[in-house]
RNA sequence: CGGGCUAUGGCGUAGUUUGGUAACGCGCUGCACUGGGGGUGCAGAGAUCGUAGGUUCAAAUCCUGCUAGCCCGACCA
């Protein structure tokens, strides 16, 4: 270190200090943001009482986001700085993937949504408006629509394929807006659409986005696995979730702990041990069952059943049908499975008094043994049962002896029941778990059914002209910061991958005298000239505090300058993600710096 | 949408049962001491107790409506 007169390096200091500390724009050394000591980072000790994530916890805590009202948060500098660099991550890997960034409108004519028919389909989960003309306006949720009106420029197959991508904010009315980050109402989407000629071209595109998003949530330190799921109101044939695992999630993920199964519980499915039955007798005999309410109450009735030979009867109201839904006793429905196999988009249980009417018994005592005036679905692990018991549609009385292929007018069959842990893979037999994930992504292959309906297509070599085969993927940008905070914390707070935390490096010191404020600002500008995202804490405040903070907010790498490091020419080098702490020659140290930061992310 | 819980300075809480004019910790401001893991002392600032109404001499406290937030569930017939 260059020796000084101490009178005049502190007026340098000082001189230097006040000029970066305008916030007008004065043309200081440092940029002010990036001294802590001007840096609009309020953190607290203690975590609001209504968070209960640790992503919610901690963001809140280490000033990341503030909560406006339910599902809106404000995004505070460090807390921007993060997203933004998720978002670029993300650029990134689409950009690879030759996918063009655009920037469609986030408030939409109700028309565009008519057309696709997904204004009445997307129910409540839009958010409405009129213009000061009474025109129907609404906030989008997704921009398939809008990207395949852009779409219907395109004129031929040579221009294809096409990917197209923004990153725009969605708004969603969401039921339950909860655990911070995580579900909100009001969040930036990265959604790319793919438009091919064929379904070979969209396998392709699909191919390339799974890749990319593989890579994204590397790099965003999520592990990530990618599982079958339900299209659910985007349509298409087939789709990819990537989940993660996680407490705060809100999806089940069945997942094989042997093969590579996995799918959404929306989804998934097992492989049941067959299950043989006496014939039976040559018709159902009524039995009386009196207080008999409960699967449990007729296995212990005397003369009743096991679960697994019951018929489990549920009364659904599909899109206003009532329909009969008959799942095995000790199963469960799994209410999107039924919407995806019906097509019905509202999917609700009977009220009672719509039950009594429809059958003219109250739960308890229901069955579909030859109901004809309602639809009657039955789930496939039933197939070919004989001599099951279930409700007469009698209160109180049961029937024993049914089979259901002689006595149940069975409308449709189709995979309704929930997995239950611990039975069966499909592929390989093991036995299955169940995992709470976050979902991160979900590409979908659409097929044509945007194009037709927004006249998207593309004239082809033999002359003709053939609809654009389209694909959607989207990535949730505030989501996935949430989601990698979930995977790297500790006791401490945050522990931020170097590819999306705030700063790459801290300079800590441990006095404002001028020694350590000249070491620190040297180190500040070699750093910055390297290239390194770094952080000077020039706040008055003692050695813990400035300690907590760090470690709080999740710098991954922190100098700490102090008169003890250097008499002896020395600073101390602390990486957050292990806690170990070296010395280095105070030379040497932004090199240090460097060389860690260059390799976390390569 | 159903159920449960909650709303008191920036954050965390007490006070509500039994009405009497708002307290504590952290944070913030000033001063002093201190100075390598959220330090100490002194002195301060800061709350129409979510909101509207009601009961009462008197309401954070009791009653009613509304609003907002959090958690669980939305299938077990």
């Amino acid at each position: 270190m260059q020796q000084r007169g101490p009178d005049a390096k502190l007026s340098v200091v000082r001189a230097s200090l006040g000029k970066a500390l305008s916030p007008h724009g004065g043309r200081g050394t440092l940029q002010p943001t990036m001294r802590w000591s001007k840096l609009f980072t309020p953190t607290l000790r203690d975590a609001p009482n209504d968070a209960v994530a640790p992503s919610h916890k901690l963001l809140i805590r280490g000033g990341f986001i503030r909560q406006l009202h339910a599902g809106h948060y404000s995004m505070l500098p460090l807390g921007w700085k993060v997203h933004q660099k998720v978002a670029d991550i993300v650029r990134d890997e689409i950009n690879a993937l030759g996918g063009q960034e655009f920037l469609l409108p986030t408030m939409h004519p109700a028309d565009i949504w008519k057309t696709s028919g997904r204004w009445d389909t997307m129910g409540d989960i839009m958010f409405r408006l009129e213009d000061r003309k009474g025109a129907e306006t609404a906030l989008g949720i997704t921009h398939e629509e809008i990207f395949a009106s852009v779409a219907s420029e395109l004129s031929s197959y040579k221009q294809l394929p096409q990917i197209w991508y923004h990153i725009q904010i969605k708004f969603r009315d969401e039921a339950r807006p909860k655990s911070g980050l995580l579900r909100v109402r009001e969040f930036h989407m990265k959604d790319s659409y793919s438009f091919d000629v064929d379904e070979a071209g969209l396998d392709a595109s699909f191919e390339l986005h799974d890749g990319a998003y593989r890579r994204i949530f590397e790099r965003l330190g999520i592990p990530a696995f990618g599982v079958e799921a339900s299209s659910g109101a985007m349509g298409g044939n087939d789709s990819v979730e990537f989940m993660t695992p996680s407490d705060a999630g809100e999806d089940d993920v069945i997942r094989c702990t042997n093969c590579d199964y996995s799918a959404n519980i929306e989804k998934g499915t097992s492989a049941l041990p067959a299950m043989t039955d006496e014939p039976g007798p040559d018709a159902p005999e009524r039995f009386d069952t009196p207080g008999v309410r409960t699967i449990k109450a007729l296995e212990e009735f005397d003369g009743g059943a096991p679960a697994d030979r019951q018929l489990k009867t549920l009364v659904m109201v599909l899109d206003g049908t009532v329909t009969l839904v008959v799942v095995r006793g000790d199963h469960q429905l799994n209410t999107q499975k039924l919407s995806d196999v019906t097509g019905a988009i509202e999917v609700r249980p009977a009220e009672v008094a719509e039950t009594v009417a429809a059958l003219g018994a109250h739960p308890g005592s229901l069955g579909a043994v030859g109901v004809t005036d309602h639809p009657i679905i039955m789930d496939e692990a039933l197939r070919g049962r004989t001599n099951m018991t279930t409700g007469a549609n009698t209160d109180d009385v049961h029937y024993r002896g049914v089979s259901v292929d002689r006595d149940v007018p069975v409308g449709q069959w189709a995979d309704l029941r929930e997995v239950q842990e611990g039975e069966p893979c499909p592929n390989c037999g093991t036995a299955l778990t169940i995992v709470r994930c976050i979902e991160i992504g979900h590409i979908f292959k659409l097929g044509t059914t945007y194009s037709k309906a927004f006249g998207a297509s593309v004239s082809t070599p033999e002359g003709g002209e053939t609809p654009i085969v389209m694909g959607s993927y989207g990535i949730g940008i505030g989501r996935n910061m949430a989601a990698s905070a979930e995977a790297n914390y500790d006791d401490k707070g945050l522990i931020w991958p170097v590819s999306i935390a705030p700063y790459e490096a801290v300079i800590t010191l441990m006095r404002l005298d001028d020694d350590c404020v000249a070491a620190g600002e040297k180190l500040y500008q070699d750093l910055t000239a390297a290239g390194v995202d770094v952080l000077l804490d020039d706040r008055d405040a003692r050695a813990g505090v400035k300690f907590a903070d760090a470690e709080l907010i999740g710098i991954p790498f922190r100098l700490t300058v102090g008169p003890r490091g250097l008499k002896e020419g020395k600073v101390e080098f602390n990486r957050r993600a292990t806690g170990e702490t070296v010395e280095v020659e105070l030379d040497a140290a932004a090199a240090a710096v460097w060389e860690a930061v260059s390799a976390a992310k390569s």
